[in-house]
Formats: C-alpha cells, structure tokens, sequence
DNA sequence: GTTGCTGATGTTATCGGTAACATCCGTCAT
DNA sequence: ATGACGGATGTTACCGATAACATCAGCAAC
C-alpha cells in the first residue's frame, strides 16, 4: 500500500497503474459487469495496491445522489431514541448510505440549523424526530424536494411521510390496563418544556379513555426542571399531596417511572400494593431484570429501519401505499401495576 | 422564495440574480468583510430569495476540507456513549462541522467497513470507541493522514489521539471504596464478548487493589448472553454460589448493577447491609432520585467535546501538548455500598 | 464485401463550488 | 501628471468523480 506523498490516491492514479483510464475504474467500481474480467483484476489489483479510497463527495457531485441521510434527533441521551438512530444507520449502511446525525435539544431554531445546515449535503432523505417545526425549516424543506420522514409520532399533515405509533392510543391503552387491574383513580405524570408534545397526547389519550368510564377528574402533574428521574418523584409527591387517594400512576416515560418508583419507596409505599406505576418506553432498565416495570413498549429499532427503508424506496422510484405507517406499540404488564 | 424547477439553486443563480459574479457571492458567505457592503446586501438578499443553500460537497471537494467528522461507535443502545455522542455533535456543529455516524455493534470487521466508508468523505477527523482495531482498518487510518482520535479508554499507542480515562484506575478505585466501607469479600460481574476490553481493565485495577491488601483470590463472574440487566442477575448468582460468603459486588456496568440488584431482591438479600453493590458509568438511572447506586461517573460530555475540539485544533494547526488526555473519573457513593 | 450490431474502452463536458491570479479603478505621494 | 498601491470584483483552472456520447475491434448476416 503506497500513498502519494500529497494528499489522497485518486481514480486517475489508480487508472494509470492499472494502464486503464479513468471511467473504467469508475466502472469496475460500479457496474463491474460492463468491464472485461482480466481489465477488472488488473484494475482491483491497482485499487488494492495504491489502497484507494473513492471520493464520495466527488461522485456525489457528479452523479447527484450524496448516498447521505440526515437525521436530526432531539436528543441521544435519554436513550429514547438510541435504538431507532442505531436502526437507522444499520439499515442505511446496509444499502451502502451513511448517517449525518445532528442533536437539537428540543428547540425548533436549533432543528432548522440542522436541518439547513444538512440540506447543505444534498442528502438522499432526511429523518426528523420532531414534528413541531419552524415555519422557516417547513418551507425550506418543502422547496428541497428531500424525502423528509418524520417519527415517533403521526402527525395529521406530514410534510413527506411519518413512521411512529399514536401517541394518543397508547395512553388510552394504558389508562385501560389500570382500569382493567382495578385502579379506579389513576394520575397522569408527564414533564413541562419543548419536549412534552407527545407526553401531552399520551395524557390526553389517557384522560379520553378515563371518561368513558365515568372518571372524569383528570389527576396530572408536569415538573419542570431536573433529571427526568427527579421530576418523577417531584411529579409523584405532587400528585398525591393533591389527590392522597390516587392509586395508579401513568408516567409519560419509564425514567419519570423511575423516579416516582424511588419516591414512593421513601414513602413507604408499597408497589404496586398500595400504588401501581407504569411508565412509558420499555427502556432497557424497566425489564423482567431489572425495575419490572409495566410501561408501553415501542418498536424503536423498527422505526428507524422502517424510515430508512422509506428513504431508499422513494429514491429506487417506489412510491409507499400510504404517507403514514404505523408501527403499533404494546402495553407491557409486569410487576409495578 | 422560488425555487428552480429542475433541482437546486446554485451559487451560480444567485449571482445573476445580484448582478455580480459566482465569486463574490463565494466571498459574502466565507469572507464577507471583503464585499463592499452595498453588493453584500444585494447577495443576501438573493441568496434569501431564492432559498440558496450552498452545496458543501462542491465546496469541499474545492477547498479539500469536508467539515465532517466520522464517529465509529459500538452502540448507542445502552446509553454507554449517547452522552458522549452529544457532547460531539454539539461542539462541531458550534464550528460549522457536521457529524457522520457508525454503530459497529462491537465487531472490529464492521468497524473496518465502516472506517474505509467513511474515509471516502474525506472527513476532517474521525473519533473511534473502540481501541482494537483490524489490521487493515489500522493500516487504512495510518496511511490517510486523517486525525484520529479514540475514545474512553488511553490506549498505549493511540494511532493519533486519545481522550479517556483510565478504567484501570478506575477499578482499583471502587475496590478502594469499598474496602473503605468495610468489605472484605468482593467479588466482580462484568460481561464476556468483544466488548469486554474495558470490562477487564477495570478489573484488572481492580483485583490489583484488593490484592494490595492482601485479597488475593480474584472473584469474578462472566455471563455472555442475554440484556445485561439479565446478565447482571445471573452474574450475582453465580458469583454467590461459589464464593457464598461475598459482602460485595462491582458490576462493570450500572446496567449490570441494576440486574444484580433486583437479583438480590429476588433472594431476599438486603443492600448495602447483606451485600454492597456498585455500578459503572453514572447513567440516569442510577442517580439520587433513580436507583441510588453507588458508581463511577464518567465525563461523558466532556469526553465528546475534548475529542471534538482535539481535531478543531489539529486541523487548526495546533498541536496539543500530549496525544493522550485524562478526563477523568468519580467515584460516587450513594446508598448501595 | 459491406452493413449492422455488440462489447469493451476512451473522450469530453459537467456537477457546484474555491484558489490563485488578473483586472479595474480611485487615491495619494512624488 | 505619473506611478504605486490597495480595495473591489472578475476570469480561469481545477478539485475528483460520473454521464453521455464516441470510438474501435470483432463477428454475424445478407
């Protein structure tokens, strides 16, 4: 393996090596079929000897296709969207794409810098988990013509496609097993700030499937500020100064769970005997090992596959049946309710 | 905002739209002090009404620097590096980099894949979780010149960078810790399989301590399937059916903690007065108002910065002090040891 | 023997920017 | 008046690949 002493190999060294020119490198490397087998070895051999590493950015420009796929994510810690963006990028890599990631700490300005700054690599798709946008970054993204998917959720109007679950139901759902087991008075604990968009629609799924029964005084508290740990036992203890009697707790994700878990345990509450608490999100923390938490299980990995997936077909020329694919959820009965 | 109907708007659009050439339009955007104010608000203007977005590949292929930074990370399930993964993104986005994401689900030949694809953006850097590589992957790093920077562990012989801690020390540490709290007996639960190096360290350090004082028979288990909250649990009972006697555990992960903590719920032991159980790596879970747990706390934040700025600064022409950087680690004591 | 076709390879132009050098113009010192 | 200089802007070439078209040899069909 030999490098040139300025800088990096290109196809043009690789085809005088190989005595070749450079479209049929190009060739070899694209549609091997189109060059005669000898040419091919002879060429692969070069590629090898020189380690030669194709400019994607070059043949993107050329060819017009980036093979990148944006991904802006509201936040990696939390491990909420861990899984989805590992799905993501091993479904992408698969297909030979790579991932451009980008955090936004759930704020919109940072989402439409993201999302203008990747826009900026002319990419094949881009993955967005919010679905509360700018009106700056919706028409920038509308002009762009990138297949645009967003997840987590099903927003009435996608600007392209949407991959996710409904939020709405899996409260209801919940709210159901908690009357299913008994619980006749069940509070709500979600968290305050740009991110409780969906803790919002779970509640109100939640409260909607309370009233059928009759339950109409809808029991809820959203700290604002710490660890999502420390807002559930703040939203716990908030809770049940207001409304002692409640005897079921809904939390909007496993980590409040958590928290309302710990703070109980210092009341000496007894789980799921005198209170049942559920959380949201099957985190790997909440299994059978683990806290044995009851929480709604969503198919994170397969979000991320399925928007992939969307992204390489709408490329391919495949139009999706629907604009809006919902990947379910599952309530998870286990030990604290 | 109107956008050309086959594609995009180029640099080339925007010039004509202000009357002046691609060049100075080049200008206003990289060095805008360099414009005459007046034909400066012409070109934004512009650029604004068309909804001009520039073409960062074309533009890196021009000026050879691509402004994206390759990450090769062995998972982002399990919360271990999303910290760190943030922390990243977010400072290379401050400078106008952008981030280009691999999981390698801990195998050193998707590692290989994943390097040599992301060599081919020509990235500005490229930051790596693992310290073991193939040889290829290493021959491939070496020979392209780019900084490289590996993470969460100080390698001997980093290939370009490093920025970690020392989980050695670390191990060694927690044994301190909990010698000092009166333990005699400690055992260690860490995983087997190809993500296991650091597990070792940490309990070679480990080991090491104890047998300072004269603790010399090295009690450890290994369980190698299953989430690791399950390998946690069977990693506390086979430890305890060996060596019954054992007044202390330290997991390699908090994960693992958790998983031998509802173990020795299960067995009607009482934590810290039956036995102590500590942790590693501080996630969420493990905090005050979670589990409580007793762990070492590792700046994972700060780890992805200082990577990040590392490869600012190379790039910059800045050559830091050492090829290794120390960010650290805590011991944290909480109600579990 | 010419035509037409196929398979293998090459030539040229182009993608959308930036680097390097060139030009133009006004101002100021001599 | 003249030349030097510096600020503003333009021209040209090039980054490293691919698309589209061109070429050429070999061979079958008439």
């Amino acid at each position: 393996m030999a490098v040139e002493s300025s800088g990096w190999v290109t196809m043009g060294d690789v085809a005088e090596r190989a005595g070749v020119s450079k479209i049929t490198v190009s060739r070899v490397l694209r549609a091997p079929d189109k060059v005669r087998e000898e040419t091919r070895d002879r060429v692969r051999a070069a590629i090898a000897d020189l380690g030669y590493v194709p400019d994607e950015a070059a043949g993107g420009l050329s060819s017009r296709r980036s093979r990148i796929v944006g991904a802006v994510i509201s936040t990696l810690a939390g491990s909420t969207f861990a899984s989805t963006v590992d799905g993501l990028g091993a479904r992408l890599r698969q297909n030979g794409h790579q991932l451009l990631l980008a955090g936004t700490d759930y704020s919109s300005a940072k989402e439409a810098d993201a999302v203008a700054a990747m826009l900026g690599r002319r990419p094949d798709g881009l993955v967005l988990t919010s679905t509360s946008h700018t009106e700056d970054a919706r028409r920038t993204l509308a002009a762009s013509r990138v297949p645009v998917v967003e997840i987590w959720e099903l927003p009435a109007e996608p600007i392209g496609y949407a991959v996710g679950f409904s939020n709405h139901d899996a409260g209801a759902a919940m709210a159901r097993h908690l009357l299913a087991t008994g619980r006749r008075r069940p509070a709500f604990v979600g968290t305050a700030g740009e991110g409780d968009r969906r803790g919002r629609l779970r509640y109100e799924g939640f409260a909607e499937a309370l009233a059928q029964t009759g339950t109409t005084d809808a029991r809820a508290a959203a700290p604002s500020a710490g660890t999502h740990t420390a807002r559930g036992a703040r939203g716990l203890a908030a809770v049940l100064e207001r409304w002692p009697d409640t005897d079921a707790v809904f939390c909007a994700s496993d980590a409040l769970a958590l928290g309302a878990l710990s703070e109980a345990g210092r009341r000496g509450l007894r789980v799921p005997d005198d209170i049942a608490i559920a959380g949201f999100g099957d985190f790997e923390f909440a299994g059978e090992f683990g806290l044995g938490l009851t929480t709604v299980r969503i198919p994170g990995i397969r979000i991320g596959e399925t928007a992939a997936q969307l992204i390489l077909d709408v490329n391919a020329g495949i139009r999706p049946d629907s604009r809006s694919i919902d990947v379910g959820f599952e309530v998870v009965e286990r030990s604290t309710t």
